[in-house]
RNA sequence: GGGUCGAUGCCCGAGUGGUUAAUGGGGGCGGACUGUAAAUCCGCUGGCUACGCCUACGCUAGUUCGAAUCUAGCUCGGCCCA
Protein backbone atom coordinates (compact mmCIF):
# COMPACT_ATOMS: atom_id res chain seq x y z
CA UNK A 1 0.00 0.00 0.00
CA UNK A 2 2.69 2.43 1.01
CA UNK A 3 4.42 1.77 -2.28
CA UNK A 4 1.79 3.54 -4.35
CA UNK A 5 2.06 6.54 -2.06
CA UNK A 6 5.68 7.17 -2.89
CA UNK A 7 4.80 10.63 -4.17
CA UNK A 8 3.24 11.44 -0.81
CA UNK A 9 6.29 10.62 1.24
CA UNK A 10 9.09 11.81 -1.01
CA UNK A 11 10.98 14.40 1.00
CA UNK A 12 8.11 14.69 3.46
CA UNK A 13 9.18 15.49 6.99
CA UNK A 14 6.00 14.71 8.84
CA UNK A 15 2.32 14.05 8.39
CA UNK A 16 0.11 14.62 11.37
CA UNK A 17 -1.93 13.12 12.80
CA UNK A 18 0.10 10.11 11.90
CA UNK A 19 -2.60 7.49 11.96
CA UNK A 20 -0.90 5.26 14.46
CA UNK A 21 -1.41 4.78 18.17
CA UNK A 22 -4.38 6.64 19.50
CA UNK A 23 -4.88 8.39 16.16
CA UNK A 24 -5.50 5.12 14.41
CA UNK A 25 -8.69 6.42 12.87
CA UNK A 26 -6.93 9.42 11.40
CA UNK A 27 -4.70 8.30 8.60
CA UNK A 28 -4.07 10.32 5.51
CA UNK A 29 -3.70 7.34 3.20
CA UNK A 30 -7.06 6.06 4.41
CA UNK A 31 -8.64 9.43 3.91
CA UNK A 32 -7.33 9.63 0.38
CA UNK A 33 -8.49 6.12 -0.48
CA UNK A 34 -11.90 6.42 1.13
CA UNK A 35 -12.83 9.87 -0.10
CA UNK A 36 -15.41 9.97 -2.86
CA UNK A 37 -14.25 13.37 -4.01
CA UNK A 38 -10.90 15.04 -4.62
CA UNK A 39 -9.35 16.26 -1.38
CA UNK A 40 -8.82 19.95 -0.88
CA UNK A 41 -5.15 20.65 -0.39
CA UNK A 42 -4.44 23.98 1.23
CA UNK A 43 -1.33 26.02 1.10
CA UNK A 44 -0.97 29.64 1.98
CA UNK A 45 1.54 32.13 0.73
CA UNK A 46 1.88 35.58 2.13
CA UNK A 47 2.75 38.09 -0.54
CA UNK A 48 5.20 39.95 1.66
CA UNK A 49 7.95 40.31 -0.92
CA UNK A 50 8.26 40.28 -4.65
CA UNK A 51 10.38 37.20 -5.15
CA UNK A 52 10.04 33.61 -4.13
CA UNK A 53 12.82 31.09 -4.17
CA UNK A 54 13.46 27.37 -4.23
CA UNK A 55 12.75 27.14 -0.51
CA UNK A 56 9.20 28.28 -1.12
CA UNK A 57 8.90 25.83 -3.98
CA UNK A 58 9.23 22.76 -1.75
CA UNK A 59 5.66 22.60 -0.44
CA UNK A 60 4.39 23.89 -3.78
CA UNK A 61 5.99 20.92 -5.48
CA UNK A 62 4.24 18.63 -3.04
CA UNK A 63 1.04 20.38 -3.90
CA UNK A 64 1.67 19.57 -7.53
CA UNK A 65 2.02 15.90 -6.60
CA UNK A 66 -1.40 16.06 -5.01
CA UNK A 67 -2.77 17.67 -8.16
CA UNK A 68 -1.30 14.93 -10.29
CA UNK A 69 -2.94 12.41 -8.00
CA UNK A 70 -6.27 14.02 -8.81
CA UNK A 71 -6.77 16.38 -5.88
CA UNK A 72 -7.61 20.04 -5.76
CA UNK A 73 -4.91 22.52 -4.85
CA UNK A 74 -6.28 25.49 -2.99
CA UNK A 75 -3.69 28.20 -3.07
CA UNK A 76 -4.41 30.91 -0.57
CA UNK A 77 -2.94 34.29 -1.22
CA UNK A 78 -2.63 35.78 2.22
CA UNK A 79 -3.37 39.29 1.10
CA UNK A 80 -4.93 40.08 4.45
CA UNK A 81 -2.56 38.20 6.74
CA UNK A 82 0.41 39.64 4.87
CA UNK A 83 -0.49 42.95 6.33
CA UNK A 84 0.23 41.65 9.81
CA UNK A 85 3.12 39.38 8.93
CA UNK A 86 3.65 35.83 10.10
CA UNK A 87 5.53 36.01 13.38
CA UNK A 88 6.88 32.49 12.82
CA UNK A 89 10.63 32.43 13.00
CA UNK A 90 10.82 36.15 13.25
CA UNK A 91 12.83 37.75 15.96
CA UNK A 92 11.19 41.08 15.34
CA UNK A 93 7.84 42.50 14.43
CA UNK A 94 7.09 42.36 10.73
CA UNK A 95 6.50 45.70 9.18
CA UNK A 96 3.03 46.05 7.84
CA UNK A 97 2.50 46.37 4.13
CA UNK A 98 0.13 48.53 2.16
CA UNK A 99 -2.70 47.14 0.12
CA UNK A 100 -1.07 48.07 -3.18
CA UNK A 101 2.22 46.38 -2.37
CA UNK A 102 0.39 43.25 -1.38
CA UNK A 103 -1.61 43.19 -4.59
CA UNK A 104 1.45 43.62 -6.72
CA UNK A 105 3.37 40.95 -4.85
CA UNK A 106 0.50 38.52 -5.22
CA UNK A 107 0.61 38.87 -8.98
CA UNK A 108 4.33 38.19 -9.26
CA UNK A 109 4.01 35.24 -6.89
CA UNK A 110 1.44 33.61 -9.09
CA UNK A 111 3.65 34.06 -12.12
CA UNK A 112 6.51 32.40 -10.31
CA UNK A 113 4.61 29.30 -9.19
CA UNK A 114 3.06 28.84 -12.60
CA UNK A 115 5.81 26.47 -13.81
CA UNK A 116 5.34 24.27 -10.76
CA UNK A 117 1.59 23.90 -10.48
CA UNK A 118 -0.97 22.53 -12.88
CA UNK A 119 -2.87 25.65 -13.85
CA UNK A 120 -4.64 24.10 -16.81
CA UNK A 121 -6.46 20.93 -15.85
CA UNK A 122 -9.98 21.94 -14.82
CA UNK A 123 -10.74 21.47 -11.15
CA UNK A 124 -7.16 21.07 -10.06
CA UNK A 125 -6.46 24.57 -8.84
CA UNK A 126 -8.32 27.18 -6.86
CA UNK A 127 -6.80 30.51 -6.01
CA UNK A 128 -8.34 32.32 -3.09
CA UNK A 129 -7.52 35.57 -1.32
CA UNK A 130 -8.04 35.45 2.40
CA UNK A 131 -9.23 39.03 2.61
CA UNK A 132 -12.39 37.50 1.17
CA UNK A 133 -13.37 36.16 4.59
CA UNK A 134 -11.00 37.97 6.95
CA UNK A 135 -11.40 41.60 5.94
CA UNK A 136 -15.03 41.83 6.89
CA UNK A 137 -14.84 39.83 10.10
CA UNK A 138 -16.61 41.54 12.97
CA UNK A 139 -15.52 41.76 16.56
CA UNK A 140 -17.97 39.09 17.66
CA UNK A 141 -16.35 36.58 15.37
CA UNK A 142 -12.88 37.72 16.32
CA UNK A 143 -13.71 37.23 19.98
CA UNK A 144 -14.91 33.75 19.19
CA UNK A 145 -11.58 32.96 17.57
CA UNK A 146 -9.59 34.50 20.39
CA UNK A 147 -11.62 32.51 22.86
CA UNK A 148 -10.36 29.23 21.48
CA UNK A 149 -6.82 29.70 22.66
CA UNK A 150 -4.99 30.66 25.81
CA UNK A 151 -2.06 32.99 26.29
CA UNK A 152 -0.10 30.02 27.55
CA UNK A 153 -0.64 28.17 24.30
CA UNK A 154 0.47 31.15 22.31
CA UNK A 155 3.51 31.83 24.41
CA UNK A 156 4.55 28.21 24.07
CA UNK A 157 4.93 28.75 20.34
CA UNK A 158 8.55 28.67 19.37
CA UNK A 159 9.02 32.16 18.01
CA UNK A 160 7.04 33.86 20.71
CA UNK A 161 8.79 31.86 23.36
CA UNK A 162 12.24 32.98 22.25
CA UNK A 163 11.22 36.55 21.91
CA UNK A 164 9.57 36.55 25.31
CA UNK A 165 12.64 35.04 26.94
CA UNK A 166 14.93 37.51 25.27
CA UNK A 167 12.74 40.33 26.40
CA UNK A 168 11.83 41.35 22.86
CA UNK A 169 8.44 42.90 22.31
CA UNK A 170 5.50 40.85 21.19
CA UNK A 171 2.45 42.76 20.06
CA UNK A 172 -1.03 41.51 20.65
CA UNK A 173 -2.06 41.59 17.02
CA UNK A 174 0.61 39.01 16.32
CA UNK A 175 -1.37 36.54 18.38
CA UNK A 176 -4.11 36.87 15.83
CA UNK A 177 -1.97 35.57 13.02
CA UNK A 178 -2.14 31.85 13.77
CA UNK A 179 -5.87 32.20 14.31
CA UNK A 180 -6.39 33.88 10.99
CA UNK A 181 -4.32 31.33 9.14
CA UNK A 182 -6.26 28.64 10.96
CA UNK A 183 -9.53 30.22 10.00
CA UNK A 184 -8.47 30.02 6.37
CA UNK A 185 -8.71 26.26 6.76
CA UNK A 186 -12.25 26.63 8.01
CA UNK A 187 -13.20 28.97 5.18
CA UNK A 188 -11.99 26.73 2.41
CA UNK A 189 -12.76 23.44 4.15
CA UNK A 190 -9.34 22.02 3.65
CA UNK A 191 -8.50 18.34 4.05
CA UNK A 192 -4.76 18.73 4.10
CA UNK A 193 -2.59 21.76 4.73
CA UNK A 194 0.94 21.89 3.37
CA UNK A 195 3.73 23.92 4.86
CA UNK A 196 7.26 23.96 6.15
CA UNK A 197 8.09 22.36 9.47
CA UNK A 198 7.90 25.79 11.03
CA UNK A 199 4.19 25.84 10.18
CA UNK A 200 3.25 23.03 12.54
CA UNK A 201 1.78 25.31 15.14
CA UNK A 202 -0.27 27.33 12.69
CA UNK A 203 -1.55 24.22 10.95
CA UNK A 204 -2.46 22.67 14.27
CA UNK A 205 -4.45 25.79 15.13
CA UNK A 206 -6.31 25.24 11.86
CA UNK A 207 -7.28 21.77 13.06
CA UNK A 208 -8.53 23.14 16.36
CA UNK A 209 -10.61 25.78 14.65
CA UNK A 210 -12.09 23.35 12.16
CA UNK A 211 -13.12 21.16 15.07
CA UNK A 212 -14.52 24.18 16.86
CA UNK A 213 -16.67 24.97 13.84
CA UNK A 214 -17.87 21.40 13.58
CA UNK A 215 -15.72 20.33 10.67
CA UNK A 216 -13.53 17.33 10.14
CA UNK A 217 -10.00 18.53 10.95
CA UNK A 218 -7.38 18.72 8.24
CA UNK A 219 -4.14 16.83 8.09
CA UNK A 220 -0.88 18.69 8.27
CA UNK A 221 1.87 17.73 5.88
CA UNK A 222 5.18 19.31 6.73
CA UNK A 223 8.04 19.64 4.31
CA UNK A 224 11.59 20.32 5.45
CA UNK A 225 12.88 23.84 5.39
CA UNK A 226 15.38 24.13 2.57
CA UNK A 227 18.89 25.02 3.62
CA UNK A 228 20.32 27.90 1.63
CA UNK A 229 23.21 27.75 -0.79
CA UNK A 230 25.54 28.75 2.03
CA UNK A 231 24.97 25.30 3.46
CA UNK A 232 24.04 26.38 6.95
CA UNK A 233 21.06 28.67 7.32
CA UNK A 234 17.59 28.37 5.91
CA UNK A 235 17.18 29.74 2.43
CA UNK A 236 16.04 33.31 2.52
CA UNK A 237 16.31 36.43 0.50
CA UNK A 238 17.61 38.52 3.33
CA UNK A 239 20.54 36.17 3.86
CA UNK A 240 21.19 36.15 0.13
CA UNK A 241 21.63 32.40 0.10
CA UNK A 242 18.73 31.77 -2.22
CA UNK A 243 18.00 30.77 -5.78
CA UNK A 244 15.07 32.83 -7.00
CA UNK A 245 12.42 31.26 -9.20
CA UNK A 246 12.49 34.15 -11.62
CA UNK A 247 16.23 34.36 -11.98
CA UNK A 248 17.69 33.88 -15.43
CA UNK A 249 18.90 30.46 -16.43
CA UNK A 250 22.59 31.20 -16.25
CA UNK A 251 22.42 32.73 -12.77
CA UNK A 252 20.30 29.87 -11.56
CA UNK A 253 22.61 27.30 -13.06
CA UNK A 254 25.73 28.95 -11.67
CA UNK A 255 24.33 29.05 -8.17
CA UNK A 256 23.10 25.46 -8.18
CA UNK A 257 26.28 24.17 -9.70
CA UNK A 258 28.13 25.20 -6.56
CA UNK A 259 25.73 23.53 -4.17
CA UNK A 260 27.77 22.34 -1.18
CA UNK A 261 28.41 18.59 -1.24
CA UNK A 262 26.65 18.03 2.03
CA UNK A 263 23.44 19.42 0.60
CA UNK A 264 23.31 17.52 -2.66
CA UNK A 265 21.17 14.58 -1.62
CA UNK A 266 18.78 16.90 0.15
CA UNK A 267 18.44 19.22 -2.84
CA UNK A 268 18.02 16.39 -5.33
CA UNK A 269 15.32 14.77 -3.23
CA UNK A 270 13.40 17.96 -2.62
CA UNK A 271 13.89 19.83 -5.86
CA UNK A 272 13.79 17.13 -8.50
CA UNK A 273 12.10 13.81 -9.20
CA UNK A 274 15.43 12.10 -9.75
CA UNK A 275 16.30 8.93 -7.91
CA UNK A 276 19.37 9.79 -5.91
CA UNK A 277 20.51 6.20 -5.63
CA UNK A 278 20.67 5.95 -9.43
CA UNK A 279 22.98 8.92 -9.84
CA UNK A 280 26.74 9.06 -10.11
CA UNK A 281 28.28 9.31 -6.67
CA UNK A 282 30.72 11.92 -7.88
CA UNK A 283 29.60 15.15 -6.22
CA UNK A 284 30.77 17.25 -9.15
CA UNK A 285 28.50 15.26 -11.45
CA UNK A 286 25.64 15.51 -9.01
CA UNK A 287 25.98 19.28 -8.93
CA UNK A 288 25.64 19.42 -12.69
CA UNK A 289 22.69 17.04 -12.81
CA UNK A 290 20.91 18.98 -10.11
CA UNK A 291 21.55 22.34 -11.73
CA UNK A 292 20.45 21.13 -15.13
CA UNK A 293 17.27 19.55 -13.85
CA UNK A 294 16.13 22.50 -11.76
CA UNK A 295 16.91 25.09 -14.41
CA UNK A 296 14.96 23.06 -16.97
CA UNK A 297 11.93 23.12 -14.70
CA UNK A 298 11.77 26.88 -14.84
CA UNK A 299 13.32 27.73 -18.18
CA UNK A 300 12.93 24.62 -20.31
CA UNK A 301 15.47 22.02 -21.31
CA UNK A 302 17.01 23.99 -24.15
CA UNK A 303 17.78 27.00 -21.99
CA UNK A 304 19.17 24.73 -19.29
CA UNK A 305 21.63 23.11 -21.67
CA UNK A 306 22.59 26.51 -22.99
CA UNK A 307 23.24 27.73 -19.45
CA UNK A 308 25.34 24.68 -18.73
CA UNK A 309 27.46 25.22 -21.83
CA UNK A 310 27.80 28.92 -21.13
CA UNK A 311 28.81 28.37 -17.54
CA UNK A 312 31.55 26.03 -18.69
CA UNK A 313 32.79 28.54 -21.26
CA UNK A 314 32.78 31.46 -18.91
CA UNK A 315 34.77 29.72 -16.25
CA UNK A 316 37.43 28.83 -18.76
CA UNK A 317 37.73 32.48 -19.70
CA UNK A 318 35.86 32.30 -22.97
CA UNK A 319 33.17 34.88 -23.60
CA UNK A 320 31.22 32.72 -25.99
CA UNK A 321 28.14 32.48 -23.90
CA UNK A 322 24.77 33.37 -25.32
CA UNK A 323 22.90 33.42 -22.07
CA UNK A 324 25.00 36.09 -20.41
CA UNK A 325 22.56 38.84 -19.38
CA UNK A 326 22.83 41.87 -21.59
CA UNK A 327 23.13 45.43 -20.45
CA UNK A 328 22.58 48.44 -22.64
CA UNK A 329 25.31 51.07 -22.56
CA UNK A 330 22.76 53.71 -23.45
CA UNK A 331 22.29 54.63 -19.80
CA UNK A 332 25.99 55.24 -19.27
CA UNK A 333 27.60 58.58 -19.99
CA UNK A 334 30.94 58.43 -21.71
CA UNK A 335 33.79 58.77 -21.10
CA UNK A 336 33.32 56.36 -18.21
CA UNK A 337 35.74 54.72 -15.83
CA UNK A 338 35.46 51.00 -15.36
CA UNK A 339 34.58 51.14 -11.68
CA UNK A 340 31.59 53.26 -12.55
CA UNK A 341 30.58 50.94 -15.34
CA UNK A 342 30.78 48.00 -12.97
CA UNK A 343 28.27 49.47 -10.56
CA UNK A 344 26.12 51.10 -13.24
CA UNK A 345 25.58 47.76 -14.92
CA UNK A 346 24.16 46.34 -11.72
CA UNK A 347 26.95 43.88 -11.03
CA UNK A 348 27.38 45.39 -7.60
CA UNK A 349 25.44 47.83 -5.54
CA UNK A 350 27.81 50.73 -5.09
CA UNK A 351 30.64 52.26 -6.99
CA UNK A 352 32.76 52.20 -3.85
CA UNK A 353 32.32 48.46 -3.71
CA UNK A 354 33.22 48.19 -7.39
CA UNK A 355 36.42 50.09 -6.74
CA UNK A 356 37.36 47.85 -3.84
CA UNK A 357 36.64 44.64 -5.70
CA UNK A 358 38.70 45.78 -8.65
CA UNK A 359 41.58 46.47 -6.33
CA UNK A 360 41.07 43.06 -4.79
CA UNK A 361 41.24 41.40 -8.20
CA UNK A 362 37.62 40.34 -8.34
CA UNK A 363 36.59 41.99 -11.58
CA UNK A 364 37.38 40.67 -15.06
CA UNK A 365 36.86 42.09 -18.53
CA UNK A 366 36.67 39.39 -21.20
CA UNK A 367 38.33 36.99 -18.81
CA UNK A 368 41.22 39.35 -18.02
CA UNK A 369 41.62 40.71 -14.54
CA UNK A 370 41.05 44.43 -14.34
CA UNK A 371 43.89 46.13 -12.52
CA UNK A 372 43.04 49.82 -12.63
CA UNK A 373 39.67 50.99 -11.32
CA UNK A 374 40.11 54.20 -13.29
CA UNK A 375 40.55 52.46 -16.63
CA UNK A 376 38.71 54.70 -19.06
CA UNK A 377 36.29 53.88 -21.85
CA UNK A 378 36.31 56.88 -24.16
CA UNK A 379 33.15 56.05 -26.04
CA UNK A 380 30.37 53.52 -25.96
CA UNK A 381 31.79 51.50 -28.83
CA UNK A 382 34.81 50.69 -26.67
CA UNK A 383 32.52 48.79 -24.38
CA UNK A 384 29.98 47.17 -26.65
CA UNK A 385 30.40 43.43 -27.06
CA UNK A 386 32.63 43.10 -23.99
CA UNK A 387 31.79 40.77 -21.11
CA UNK A 388 32.32 42.09 -17.61
CA UNK A 389 32.56 39.65 -14.74
CA UNK A 390 32.16 40.43 -11.05
CA UNK A 391 33.16 37.69 -8.65
CA UNK A 392 32.57 34.11 -9.57
CA UNK A 393 29.16 34.15 -11.13
CA UNK A 394 27.98 37.60 -12.03
CA UNK A 395 28.34 38.46 -15.68
CA UNK A 396 27.06 41.08 -18.03
CA UNK A 397 27.51 41.63 -21.76
CA UNK A 398 27.34 45.18 -23.03
CA UNK A 399 25.08 45.94 -25.96
CA UNK A 400 24.16 49.22 -27.66
C1' G B 1 0.59 55.58 35.22
C1' G B 2 5.38 55.47 38.56
C1' G B 3 10.57 53.98 38.96
C1' U B 4 14.93 52.47 36.56
C1' C B 5 18.26 51.00 32.61
C1' G B 6 19.27 51.26 27.59
C1' A B 7 19.58 52.88 21.97
C1' U B 8 26.85 52.65 18.09
C1' G B 9 28.10 50.50 11.30
C1' C B 10 24.63 43.77 8.28
C1' C B 11 24.61 41.44 13.58
C1' C B 12 26.99 41.31 18.44
C1' G B 13 29.86 44.63 20.91
C1' A B 14 34.16 48.34 22.57
C1' G B 15 34.71 53.44 23.04
C1' U B 16 32.66 57.97 27.83
C1' G B 17 35.43 65.59 25.01
C1' G B 18 40.25 65.93 20.87
C1' U B 19 44.56 63.91 15.10
C1' U B 20 41.09 58.95 12.51
C1' A B 21 34.66 56.26 9.01
C1' A B 22 35.15 54.83 14.97
C1' U B 23 39.07 48.64 18.63
C1' G B 24 37.40 43.50 18.42
C1' G B 25 34.36 39.27 17.00
C1' G B 26 30.59 37.06 13.79
C1' G B 27 28.68 37.15 9.12
C1' G B 28 29.47 38.66 4.12
C1' C B 29 32.40 39.70 -0.34
C1' G B 30 36.93 39.05 -3.15
C1' G B 31 41.80 36.56 -4.17
C1' A B 32 45.08 32.02 -3.99
C1' C B 33 44.36 26.81 -3.76
C1' U B 34 40.45 23.25 -5.46
C1' G B 35 36.10 19.84 -8.10
C1' U B 36 32.97 26.63 -9.86
C1' A B 37 32.52 22.02 -3.12
C1' A B 38 34.92 21.73 1.84
C1' A B 39 39.29 23.01 4.61
C1' U B 40 43.35 26.51 4.79
C1' C B 41 45.93 31.17 3.94
C1' C B 42 45.56 36.48 2.39
C1' G B 43 42.78 41.09 1.40
C1' C B 44 38.27 43.99 1.76
C1' U B 45 33.73 45.10 4.51
C1' G B 46 29.89 54.09 4.87
C1' G B 47 28.61 56.91 0.10
C1' C B 48 30.05 59.62 -4.25
C1' U B 49 32.01 59.12 -12.24
C1' A B 50 36.60 60.05 -6.28
C1' C B 51 43.79 61.11 -4.85
C1' G B 52 39.02 65.28 -3.23
C1' C B 53 34.00 65.91 -1.38
C1' C B 54 29.77 64.22 1.54
C1' U B 55 27.00 61.56 5.36
C1' A B 56 27.46 58.74 9.93
C1' C B 57 27.19 56.45 16.73
C1' G B 58 17.96 56.71 18.08
C1' C B 59 15.66 62.13 16.93
C1' U B 60 15.94 67.58 17.84
C1' A B 61 18.10 71.60 20.00
C1' G B 62 22.17 73.32 23.17
C1' U B 63 27.24 73.75 25.86
C1' U B 64 32.30 73.83 23.55
C1' C B 65 37.73 75.91 19.49
C1' G B 66 36.13 70.71 19.19
C1' A B 67 31.22 65.64 21.03
C1' A B 68 29.46 58.95 19.55
C1' U B 69 31.15 60.78 24.32
C1' C B 70 28.36 66.64 28.46
C1' U B 71 23.00 69.10 29.05
C1' A B 72 17.65 69.40 27.91
C1' G B 73 13.41 67.76 25.44
C1' C B 74 11.43 63.93 22.38
C1' U B 75 10.85 58.87 20.21
C1' C B 76 11.39 53.74 20.83
C1' G B 77 12.50 49.47 23.80
C1' G B 78 13.92 46.25 28.40
C1' C B 79 13.09 45.29 33.55
C1' C B 80 10.45 46.25 38.33
C1' C B 81 5.94 48.25 40.58
C1' A B 82 0.64 49.43 39.55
Amino acid sequence: MTFSFGWLYRGTHEIFPSGDGKNANENLEQRILQSDRPLRIKMGIDPTGSDIHLGHSIPVRKMRSFQDAGHTAVLIIGDFTARIGDPTGKSEVRKQLTEEQVKLNAQTYLEQVRPILDFDTPGRLEIRYNSEWLAGMDLTKILELLGTMTVGQMIAKEGFNDRYDKGNPIFLHEFLYPLMQGYDSVAIESDVELGGTDQKFNIAVGRDLQRHFGMRPQFGLLMPILIGTDGSQKMSKSLDNYVGLNEDALTMYSKLEKTPDALLENYITLLTQLDYTQLSDNPREQQKILALDVVSQYHGMAAAHQAQADAANLISGSTEADSVPEFSVSTIEFPAKIFFVTSASGLCKTSSDARRQIQGGGVKLNGEKVADPNFLFEKSSDLIGQVLQFGKNKFVRFVP
